[in-house]
DNA sequence: GGTGAAAGAAGGAAGAG
DNA sequence: CTCTTCCTTCTTTCACC
């Protein structure tokens, strides 16, 4: 991993939809060699996805921080394994020290919130959580107006 | 915003590289309309941005959430303001309770991490912080080998 | 890492329901 | 007013240098 590629996932870390053609401008390569790269980043799970960042609001959901504690004796790779069958878990963090894991979830309303929370409680694995319910939010770099 | 909006912003929010033309064949819909919808979309600001996620430990790299506090007067829109300026903060929520706030961080080492946190604080409107250090993350729906 | 050709996707215009 | 069908242009991908 050199210069080009830090350039390269500094650019699709805040815009995930430039093309490579764009990309391979702003780096000083030609298309091809940077697509290799690309992928070559995917399969080392350097990039681990694409994904948009949505208003959540906007279409009437809510998102929400849970932070989670864990009994003593579970570790920490089980009960993400648990939480990936919960689809309102959109990502899930392991966190050195207290909390154990926040997971980032989207729900309808709050009775849907209480309703995941008590999932993950129902796990056995889940000492405690503690919710925070996001009201606004951003992410370095909005969609550009398009060119003409 | 109908149940076909709703399917286009589902797929986007896990694999927001797909080409329209896919969407366009999984919502049962010509490509044109489906890119109208994506952009009006973007245009009303239910779509944010997309962009990649990375493994920053692959990278080599340092990703962090902080919560912040903020002084009793101090208004939350404010320091989203003055956060902005730090290229360390990759993403803000805005959040209802305690704390006040979360920020995304990714810092190259722990020494970065105290300078960008101290940094917060001499905004002079930050009562207090408490920083979680991601050693692992996944977020739904991972890369697909790609098709021939 | 670059080149060139073939396949594929995006964006725009015209027309049907 | 929204979807569809072209059509043109740009992008991606692949074999090869």
């Amino acid at each position: 991993m050199d210069a080009v590629d830090r350039q390269i996932l500094e650019l699709l870390a805040s815009h995930a939809r430039t093309p490579v053609s764009e990309i391979a401008r702003q780096v000083g390569l030609s298309a091809a060699p940077v697509a290799r790269r690309i992928e070559r980043l995917e399969r080392a799970g350097v990039i681990k996805g694409y994904v948009a960042v949505l208003d959540e609001g906007k279409s009437g959901r809510l998102e929400a921080f849970t932070e989670i504690r864990l009994h003593g004796d579970t570790d920490s790779a089980e009960v993400s394994e648990l939480l990936r069958h919960l689809p309102e878990v959109r990502q899930y963090f392991t966190i050195a020290g207290d909390p154990d894991a926040v997971v980032r979830i989207v729900v309808s309303d709050v009775g849907h919130l209480q309703r995941v929370v008590n999932a993950m409680r129902r796990t056995g694995k889940v000492a405690g959580t503690k919710t925070l319910i996001v009201m606004d939010s951003w992410s370095r770099q909005p969609i550009e107006p398009r060119a003409h």
